[in-house]
Formats: C-alpha cells, sequence, structure tokens
RNA sequence: GCCAGUGUGGUGGAAUUGGUAGACACGCCGGAUUCAAAAUCCGGUUCCUUUGCGGGAGUGACGGUUCGAGCCCGUCCACUGGUACCA
C-alpha cells in the first residue's frame, strides 16, 4: 500500500483519534510545569493563507514538543472577528459583515482542524462576540473613571463622496480607492489612550525581555523615542507665546524662523486676512496624513507675515506656516535653524530666509555653501555661549530660559497617545453616551455589553449604527434626560491587545479574567508575523500593564519569548486580495495531505526569514515522507522473517555503531534545532540525511534489525512535530499499544555519540591544502608533525620561514609563513 | 524621508561562538529498471583552468580589521517590513 492511497484515511484517523481523546485539552495543574505557546490569532479573511499555515505549523511544532518534554501545553486558538475587509465584502457581495465573518469563522476552523493542529478548541473565541468585547467595554469603563483615557480632537481621511472616513491604506495617491475623490483632513474628536503615561515604563521593560529578537526590541525603542531637550517660549505681542521643542536648544541663537502648522490658531487667524495665505492652508487641507507621505512630499510654505520674539537676543524672528508642521503632534510650531538642520536649510534656500551658523566643528571651521552642519561641535556667533561644547551649552541656555522664564528641560517622546476611535460599523461599540448636560458618561456596568446590532443595512456610505436610532438613542445614566450613545468603534488592536489573556479563562462569564490567568501567564512563547513588531506588540504590553496596574494580573510583561515569522512574499511583495497575488494552500492539502504541507512550509525557510513563495520543492517534501513511509513499512515487513533482538550497544558491528552514532547525532540535533534554535529547517534536513543513511542500511540479522528499530522509533517521535499524522499512524503500526501524542521525548544515548578519530582541515595562509584524520584530542606536538609532513604543505612553504602554526581543536590547523 | 531587516550556485537554503563556502532539497544532465511511461534507485551538477592529480576565483559593490571574514567595522547599491485608521 503506497503512502499515497493512504494519506487522507491517516490524517483523518489521526485527528479523530485526538478529538476523541481531547488530546489537547489542559487544566491548570500545579505540580506540572506550564508551557503556553501562541501564535497570533487570525483575521477571519474567508480561507486559510499560507502565512497562516507556516505561522500555525511553527506554533504546532513548539507545542507538541514541549508536550513531549513533559509540559502541561495550552495552545489555543480564536478569531481577530471585528475590522475592514468584513464592510469592504459587505459592500461588494452584499451581505452582512456579521454573516461573512462568522461563515468565515466556520470554513477556516476546519481548515485548521484538517491541518491538524493541536489546539484547545473549548478556549477558542471570537473577537466580535458580545461575550468577549463585553469585557474590553468594561476595562475602558474603569479606565475612563481612572483617568486614563480623554477626548481629543484629531484629523482623519474624509471622503466627500462616500461620506465617510478612510483608512490610510484607503487613500491612493490623495484619492479615495473607491469613490476616487480628492480625500479632504477632517477634524473629529475621537477616544484617546494616555499610552504616553508608560512610556517610560514600556522603554524600561524592553530591556527584561531577554526572549525577543533584538530588531523588535530596537524598533519599539525607536518608536517610543525619548529625547531631552527644552520647551522654549517665543513671545508675541498682543498673543500666547509660542512654544517649540527642541534637543538642540546650542543651536538656538541661529534660530532664524519658526515653523507653524496650517492648522495653527494664528495660520487660521492670518488666512481670514490674507487670500494667498488661505489658499495655502487649503491646499495643505488635501494633504494625505502618514507619516510617510508627510516626510517625502515636497516641502513648502508661506510667510505669515508675523513675527515673535527670540528668548534671548530679543529680535524678530519670522514665522511661517509650513505643510510638514503637524498641529496634532507636539505644540503645532517648530523652532528652524537652517545652519544646522537639512530639512530647514534646503527650505530656507527655497524662501530665501537667511541662516546664522552657530555651531563649529572641533576641527576645522563652518562650510554651510552646500549643506547643513547637523553635528555637535562648538558655540560661535552666540555671545556669551561662544565656545561651549554641547552639553555646556545645554545646560546655560537651559539655566538661562528657566530664570528668565521662557523655558525649561522637558523629556519628550515620540510616542503619541493611542487615538482607539475608529468611525467604522464593523468594531466594538464604544460604552460611552453623551448628553447635553452631563457630557460624556460611561455606560454603567449593569448595562454593559453595548451590543453591536448584527442585522443592519450596511452601504458603506457613513457608519450604519449612526442611521440605527434604535441603538443611538438612549438616556443619560447620570441624569436621565435623553441622550445619545457614541456610534464608533474601538479600534480593532484593542481586541488584540488582550486575547492572549482571556483564553486562560475564556468561559468565565462572571469577569474579565480570573485566577487561571495566572496560572498561564506570561505566554510562554509568542510567535507571529514580523510586521506587528511595532504596533500590536507595543499595545499587548501596555494593555497587560494596565490590567496589572487595576489588579487583574501579575504580570509585567505579557510574552517572554517571541518569535516574529518572516512574512511569505509572491512576486516580491506581500500577498494581499488587493493585489491578487494570494496562494491557496487548500489545493496542497488536497493533494499531498497536511504533513507534507506542513514539512514543506517548515523546510522552506529558516522561520524568522522572509519566503518567496514557490511551488517548487513541495514534490521533493512529498517524496521524503513516501520514503519514509516505505522505509517503515519495509522494517515491518522484513522484521517478519527477522525479529529485532534486544538493543545492546556494546555488541555491535561497526556499521551498526555508526548508524546508531548517526541516529543520536540526529537526534540531537533536532531537539537542539526545535527547542533551542527554532531552526526547523535544518532539524529537517538532519532528519533527511538519517532516512537516506537508513534506506542504505540494509543489515537484517537479529543485531542490525534492532539498530533499525530504534532509529525507527527515534525518528518517528522526532518527526512528530512536523508530521504527527504520520507519526501517529506508523507508531501503531510497528507495533506500540500508546498513542503517539502522549509519548515523550527520547534520551540521547551520550555513549553511542563518542568519537574516536577526527577530520583536522590543514591550511597554509589561511587557504585550504589537506586533511589529515587524527585521534579526538591529538597532542598539539603530534598534530604539527603530522601537518609539516604533508606533501602540499611541504610544497606551498618551501622556501618560507613557519612563522607560527593555529590549531583549532578537533577543527582546524592553520600554518602561517612567511 | 525615517526605523528595522535581508542579499550565498539555475532555485529554496546550510555553514550554531571569526575556522573546510554550497549540508539538505528542488531543477537539470547521465545511467539502471520498464514493451513504454509513471514511480523508484544509482551517479554528476558554483565558475574558470587541467587528460588527471591539482591550481585559481568566488557569499550584492568597494574598502578595512585578522593567521583566517558569508559572519566583525566603514561607505554604497538593491529588495522587504513598519511608519500610528490594513491586520
Amino acid at each position: 500500500m503506497q503512502y499515497e492511497d493512504n494519506v487522507k484515511k491517516i490524517e483523518e484517523e489521526a485527528q479523530q483519534y485526538w478529538a476523541e481523546n481531547n488530546s489537547f485539552g489542559v487544566v491548570e495543574d500545579k505540580t506540572k510545569e506550564k508551557y503556553y505557546c501562541l501564535s497570533m490569532l487570525p483575521y477571519p479573511s474567508g480561507k486559510l493563507h499560507i502565512g497562516h499555515v507556516r505561522n500555525y505549523s511553527i506554533g504546532d511544532v513548539v507545542s507538541r514538543y514541549q508536550k513531549m518534554l513533559g509540559k502541561n501545553v495550552l495552545q489555543p486558538i480564536g478569531w481577530d472577528a471585528f475590522g475592514l475587509p468584513a464592510e469592504n465584502a459587505a459592500i461588494q457581495n452584499k451581505v452582512p459583515p456579521a454573516g461573512w465573518t462568522y461563515n468565515n469563522i466556520e470554513h477556516m476552523k476546519e481548515q485548521l482542524i484538517a491541518m491538524g493542529f493541536g489546539y484547545d478548541w473549548s478556549r477558542e473565541l471570537a473577537t466580535c462576540h458580545p461575550e468577549y468585547y463585553r469585557w474590553e467595554q468594561w476595562f475602558f469603563v474603569r479606565l475612563f473613571k481612572k483617568g486614563l483615557v480623554y477626548k481629543k480632537k484629531a484629523v482623519v481621511n474624509w471622503d466627500p463622496v462616500d461620506q465617510t472616513v478612510l483608512a490610510n491604506e484607503q487613500v491612493e495617491e490623495g484619492r479615495g480607492w473607491r469613490s476616487g475623490a480628492i480625500i479632504e483632513k477632517k477634524e473629529i474628536s475621537q477616544w484617546y489612550m494616555k499610552i504616553t503615561d508608560y512610556a517610560e515604563e514600556l522603554l524600561n521593560g524592553l530591556d527584561k525581555l531577554e526572549g525577543w529578537p533584538d530588531a523588535v526590541k530596537i524598533m519599539q525603542q525607536n518608536w517610543i523615542g525619548k529625547s531631552v531637550g527644552l520647551e522654549i517660549n517665543f513671545t508675541m505681542e498682543g498673543s500666547k507665546p509660542i512654544s517649540v521643542f527642541t534637543t538642540r536648544p546650542d543651536t538656538l541663537m541661529g534660530a532664524t524662523y519658526l515653523a507653524i502648522a496650517a492648522e495653527h490658531p494664528l495660520a487660521l487667524k492670518m488666512g481670514k486676512k490674507n487670500s494667498v495665505i488661505q489658499s495655502f492652508i487649503n491646499e495643505c487641507r488635501t494633504m494625505e496624513t502618514s507619516e510617510a507621505a508627510l516626510e517625502t512630499m515636497e516641502k513648502k510654505g508661506v510667510d505669515s507675515g508675523l513675527f515673535c520674539k527670540h528668548p534671548i537676543s530679543g529680535e524678530d524672528v519670522p514665522i511661517w506656516i509650513a505643510n510638514f508642521v503637524l498641529m496634532g503632534y507636539g505644540t503645532g510650531a517648530v523652532m528652524s535653524v537652517p545652519a544646522h538642520d537639512q530639512r530647514d536649510y534646503e527650505f530656507a534656500k527655497k524662501y530665501n530666509i537667511s541662516m546664522v551658523g552657530v555651531i563649529a566643528p572641533s576641527n576645522g571651521h563652518l562650510d554651510i555653501d552646500q549643506e547643513a552642519f547637523v553635528e555637535k561641535g562648538f558655540l560661535i556667533n552666540s555671545g556669551e555661549f561662544n565656545g561651549m561644547t554641547f552639553p555646556e551649552a545645554f545646560e546655560a541656555i537651559s539655566k538661562h530660559l528657566t530664570n528668565i522664564g521662557l523655558g525649561k528641560e522637558k523629556i519628550n517622546y515620540r510616542l503619541r497617545d493611542w487615538g482607539v476611535s475608529r468611525q467604522r460599523y464593523w468594531g466594538c461599540p464604544i460604552p460611552i453616551i453623551n448628553c447635553e448636560h452631563c457630557g460624556s458618561v460611561p455606560v454603567k456596568e449593569s448595562d454593559l455589553p453595548v451590543v453591536l446590532p448584527e442585522d443592519v443595512a450596511f452601504e458603506g456610505v457613513g457608519s450604519s449604527i449612526k442611521k440605527s436610532p434604535e441603538f443611538y438613542q438612549t438616556n443619560c445614566p447620570a441624569c436621565g434626560a435623553a441622550a445619545e450613545r457614541e456610534a464608533d468603534t474601538f479600534d480593532t488592536f484593542f481586541e488584540s491587545s488582550w486575547y492572549f489573556a482571556r483564553y486562560t479563562c475564556a468561559n468565565q462569564n462572571k469577569a474579565m479574567l480570573d485566577e487561571r490567568a495566572n496560572y498561564w501567564l506570561p505566554v510562554d512563547q509568542y510567535i507571529g508575523g514580523i510586521e506587528h513588531a511595532i504596533l500590536h506588540l507595543l499595545y499587548a504590553r501596555f494593555f497587560t500593564k494596565l490590567l496589572r496596574d487595576e489588579g487583574i494580573v501579575t504580570c509585567d510583561e505579557p510574552f517572554t519569548n517571541l518569535l516574529t515569522q518572516g512574512m511569505v512574499l509572491k512576486d516580491g511583495a506581500k500577498m494581499s486580495k488587493s493585489k491578487g497575488n494570494t496562494v491557496d494552500p487548500q489545493k496542497m492539502i488536497d493533494k499531498y495531505g497536511a504533513d507534507t504541507v506542513r514539512l514543506f512550509i517548515l523546510f522552506a525557510s529558516p522561520p524568522t526569514q522572509a519566503l518567496e513563495w514557490s511551488d517548487q520543492g513541495l514534490e521533493g517534501a512529498h517524496r521524503f515522507v513516501n520514503k519514509f513511509y516505505r522505509l517503515v513499512n519495509c522494517y515491518i515487513s522484513e522484521s517478519k522473517k527477522q525479529a529485532a533482538e534486544q538493543l545492546n550497544p556494546t555488541l555491535l558491528n561497526k556499521e551498526q555503531k555508526e548508524i546508531r552514532k548517526k541516529t543520536h547525532f540526529t537526534l540531537k540535533k533536532v531537539g537542539d534545532d526545535i527547542g533551542r534554535r527554532y531552526s526547523f529547517n535544518t532539524a529537517i534536513a538532519a532528519l533527511m540525511e538519517l532516512n537516506n543513511s537508513l534506506s542504505r542500511f540494509t543489515d537484517t540479522t537479529p543485531k542490525g534489525m534492532a539498530v533499525k528499530k530504534e532509529a525507527i522509533e527515534i525518528m518517528l517521535k522526532a518527526l512528530n512535530p512536523i508530521t504527527p499524522h504520520l507519526s501517529h499512524h506508523l507508531w501503531l503500526k510497528i507495533g506500540n499499544t500508546g498513542a503517539m501524542v502522549d509519548t515523550l521525548w527520547p534520551e540521547i544515548d551520550v555513549e553511542a555519540l563518542i568519537q574516536e578519530e577526527v577530520r583536522l582541515v590543514v591550511q597554509v595562509n589561511g587557504k585550504l591544502r589537506a586533511k589529515i584524520v587524527v585521534p579526538v584530542d591529538a597532542e598539539k606536538k603530534s598534530i604539527e608533525i603530522a601537518v609539516l609532513a604533508e606533501e602540499n604543505v611541504v610544497k606551498f612553504s618551501k622556501g618560507k620561514e613557519v612563522k607560527k602554526i593555529i590549531i583549532v581543536p578537533n577543527k582546524l590547523v592553520n600554518v602561517v609563513v612567511r
């Protein structure tokens, strides 16, 4: 019987066994070491895509391996079910977002089961269920009462044709992706979470995350962007002073203009008097809001005609209105020093604004003919501060400005507060009631959850619940007067910021979390795409600290170890429906079976690296699975003729010993590759090598059969995390009674690994010239004699003096000659 | 633009702590088996040079450190992710 003909049956039987025996259902057990392995929850887009297959195959290998080490392993799964794609699908296919989402979940769940992933399905959750989101509403109300949330105006992308707010992704070259209309900036009131209150802790906490990749920690550190500087006030006659933040107060005497945002009150005031200014402001209203667009667009400005006073010199400083300064971030104004900042330099050149060089390099003198001098140096043209270095000038200018009340030292973070309001239908309703008399009042705890109506018509023009009076009409919880509910919903990052905690007690309907959270948390291994390196992971860390400060969990950080999976690319880019470059793994599962697909995706590249998708090689993975299947079946029929004897390692011949050595070496490597290195591709390569050696090992004597039996059993166990169906099937077929899912990882026989001889590489001046075989840990002297006697060494050192001989034990010898 | 990452044969990749570059596969070439094919098995496969042994070059580009660099440092190029409303 070929594997091909059997694969469907083999996989279904194994899956049925796991389901019937609840093999992956876990309960808290203080007598066992816990291991919480979590993969990022999927967005139910319709079908499993290849990135999911990669992510969840990695998670399943780690989980099954840890389970084989005897740990109490929790591996849950759920659905990140709210989000924009459901709304897009709703418009396109004229189906309600809820129905579309639930259908997708149902189908994708079947696919996950068919892949053989060992999840504890009793903990499954979907973030669009009121039983889930009620607790984040509850938590939001707690944070509201604690003063950790607030309302603030912010700009959004407004599509004037579709009458809707667009995501940055939906704006293409300044136009709405559906309507094609030119997008306008619109200011609306939104809810914010005070993540900046936790900026310092989020930054410092990174140092403790030893199990996180440095790249992610550095990105988060840069994102938080702590900087020390001065807040400086430029006074104005008849108006409030303009406050700016700078990390370079040493350049203050070189400030020749101030740039303010187009939405700045001063700019708006001047616009009313001056049509040139007004048209510039209008132009700025159609700018894209993303940071990338902002930084790469042409820097433009217009002279406001206003002046403020330089805080030290008292001279007039002109105020310009510039498109690269944003009202929402910082103070909406920046101090410009063209001589020492490249952007200011280009702006000043363009508009003929004067420059004053105030920093000279420590060697040579200042030259700003071609570009700004942005490095630190000595102050010049700065009166009493001349000759000072950066730290000296920082302190002196800080002191001076503090004394005259025009400045103070300030720590600034690049990190901004988290805007959580979305003007969308398919999301968790924000549990706030807006009352004319009382303002924003949180919904009473007893009235939670605020349930999102799922049966509303959805056309994509405006938000559906905003048009649904039965949803928004209500009474104020404080005064009882008629009032309106918030019709905005939460950012979907809200749901994904705490789901990992909810899995630990998903059936708890009296509280957000219970004591079980403290048994399982923090997550021991978190696995997900590198694209989440900043936002999701930062928000999840933030939420953990909020939960801790509310006394709901005890840990400080949610994820002890993080594996960031590389993206699966197609045609050099992230796969997406809109690009039409997706790969459907279902076809591969149907053709080759789940085990082949799992093996291949893990073998194709190391997990952290981006993977350019190609079907080439899938056949090879399948060939290996087939080959191993045949090997085991061949052993079974051989053993009917000649049974294996009890293995006695000391009585084996040389060839038998070699096979045992290879077997235990492979076992050691696979354990290390899976358990420590997360290098699944090399683990599989090692197993392929062992398989090749075993298929050439034709010894059918009782001793030979014993060696083969041991090797096959070890291979089955070592393959179990990767190809669990095949291991389950063959384990029973070779005569074992217990199921593979309950077996433990095999012990390495260190005796079998002992080597007597070793091959040394011989180099002359770093070039490979010979190879010699010597006893392990041979004496230095005897190696030197052997090396210098080598024909090729003699040839290449002829007429030269041997300077020294470098010996790397059991590896290499380098003869240095001159 | 900024932050982070990546770059090795025809292809995916290996080289774990600075020590044999190309493990393991895919593909291709040759052979065995077969009436034939599929499947399977065996051999070869970085480039140049050499009958062979061997020799030379080679890890995006250029430079540096070192007895020795794919790995460390500097400059640059290309590509990927993120860039706060895709998830």
